[in-house]
RNA sequence: GCUCCCUUCGUCUAUCGGUUAGGACGCCAGGUUUUCAACCUGGAAAGAGGGGUUCGAUUCCCCUAGGGAGUGCCA
């Protein structure tokens, strides 16, 4: 390992971060500290129109969020425009580019006759080696690059391997524009040369790209960096991601309720492995992952996956970090209902103790919502079939039961109630369960919801909700 | 149209010429169970098609089909 490595990721601020782009920022990210280097992040906003500061400040966060961490504050390109347009200069001195006249009319024919030729559809040179006296007065050139017109350009590529291009299927690429901005091929060759960039890892939709900024390397005279063309992620439909598939901002599934280690270890898997290894840590990825070993073929996203990878952090996790990112979904109104939840030192310590019983139902942070409903349940709870609807015929029935022999009740302790519904089976004789669940839905509104019953069971055994209810008791009544 | 890339269970993938083609998600069945879930066990499920090369191809080569990307004075 002679050089130091340096990776980036270069996104444009026209919209959030994408999934996509989230995955291929951690792939530059696993590369550059799995190989000890440096990782740098470049927001490519050449485009001045259609940059937007809240898609910059999308896409810093989104990156945050995941703790894809850069070595260095951002790059913004559009701040370098002096020190690209130096360089087209000395290209055009050493006449290594030239100036093109050619109306978008023009060059808009020239596409449609080749088309129709069965021609590439390139641009046919004609002001390469016209007379400079020929230019046309009060029309601003726009400059090209006098790229080779035989031969073949090589991309090595570490996950595509060797790619053969032909020269002549290349084109004279326009490097500034008439209005003298470069342009997006010319400013990411000279950027990634200025920031020492030793490996670019991005998209293969950049794959024929590579070779036209190979040629402007060449004409530099400047060493090409190593590429990596990873394959871009599909929708499950196996289309180009769209957004009623998943196409959206990683803030969207942060606000689904899914971790940043869970994306961090799913993404990763889409498209590479690690033997049968399904999920990894942050310190696991890093010292399995290579470029090599990832695979060619673009890879569907799979939401169900997802949600299993997500169930397995969740469960890992510390209860009172779960407690503290659920109210912060609420606060966030990532959660439905939010004002069943209130926040308070009790509810909280509750909560964090009820954790293990509600992560082994929940594969979201929003969905540990749906089950602690009881957690926020004013006490001594109510019997209150608010869900009657939803419930069968001979759930209300025993529902209607039952719910006297709980009003008259003033021992709420774990024993008590179990000792309730334990009775109440017995003289139907009929299961727990057929009794659990009319009282679960009329605890929480829906039937297959967690109520008292299951939280009997989850945390009787060990603290028993005794000490929490009698707390609550004498609190509320 | 032209250029380039891709193709193993439904999905993500393992295999780097010789395997009963393995794992995971999902699905199905059974078990456990104080509902559901979780968990445990078992099951169904794949090399796109056709040619080669080879003693032997999922693996190497070619063709076809299908999919994707690019083809901008967008990035």
């Amino acid at each position: 390992m002679s050089a130091e490595v340096v990776t980036r990721f270069a996104p444009s601020p026209t919209g959030f971060l994408h999934i996509g782009g989230a995955r291929t920022a951690l792939f530059n990210w696993l590369f550059a500290r799995a190989n000890g280097g440096r990782y740098l992040l470049r927001i490519e906003d050449t485009d001045r129109a259609r940059s937007t500061q809240p898609a910059v400040d999308a896409i810093i966060e989104g990156l945050a969020w995941l703790g894809l961490e850069t070595d260095a504050p951002p790059v913004f390109q559009h701040t370098r425009a002096d020190r690209h347009r130096a360089v087209v200069d000395e290209l055009l001195e050493r006449g290594a580019a030239y100036r093109c006249y050619a109306t978008p009319q023009e060059l808009e024919e020239m596409r449609e006759v080749a088309t129709a030729e069965g021609r590439p559809a390139l641009y046919d040179r004609r002001w390469r080696d016209r007379d400079p006296g020929d230019a046309p007065a009060g029309v601003a050139p726009a400059i090209r690059l006098r790229a080779p017109l035989d031969g073949e350009t090589v991309v090595r590529d570490t996950v595509q391997g060797d790619v053969t291009f032909q020269n002549a299927n290349l084109d004279d690429l326009v490097l500034l524009r008439s209005d003298g901005t470069p342009t997006y091929m010319l400013a990411v060759v000279v950027d990634d040369h200025d920031m020492g960039v030793t490996h670019v890892v991005r998209g293969d939709d950049h794959l024929n790209n590579a070779a036209r900024q190979s040629l402007i390397f060449d004409a530099l005279g400047w060493p090409r960096p190593t590429f990596a063309h990873i394959p871009l992620i599909h929708g499950p439909d196996g289309k180009k991601l769209s957004k009623r598939h998943g196409a959206l901002g990683i803030e969207a599934y942060r606000a689904m309720g899914y971790l940043p280690e869970t994306m961090l270890s799913y993404l990763a898997r889409l498209g590479w492995s690690h033997r049968d290894q399904e999920v990894f840590s942050q310190e696991e990825l890093i010292s399995h992952f290579s470029l090599e070993a990832i695979g060619k073929a673009p890879a569907r996203l799979d939401f169900d996956k997802l949600a299993s990878v997500n169930a397995h952090f969740i469960r890992a996790s510390d209860p009172a970090r779960l407690v503290a990112l659920f109210e912060e979904a609420c606060a966030a109104g990532w959660v439905d209902g939010v004002d069943r939840f209130q926040f308070d030192e009790t509810t909280r310590e509750r909560m964090c103790r009820a954790m293990p019983a509600l992560t082994e139902r929940a594969t979201t942070i929003v969905e540990l919502g749906d089950k602690a409903g009881f957690i926020f349940a004013h006490r001594p709870i109510e019997i209150e079939p608010k869900a009657s609807k939803l419930l069968s015929e001979q759930g209300r029935a025993y529902l209607a039961e039952i719910r006297n022999e709980f009003a008259a009740l003033h021992d709420w302790t774990s024993p008590a109630l179990e000792a309730v519904v334990k009775r109440f089976a017995e003289s139907r004789e009929v299961g727990l369960g057929k009794i659990a669940q009319p009282i679960r839905g009329a605890l929480t509104g829906t039937p297959n919801a967690p109520g008292i019953y299951d939280c009997l069971y989850a945390l009787g055994r060990e603290e028993s909700l005794a000490r929490i209810d009698d707390q609550a008791t004498t609190s509320t009544a």
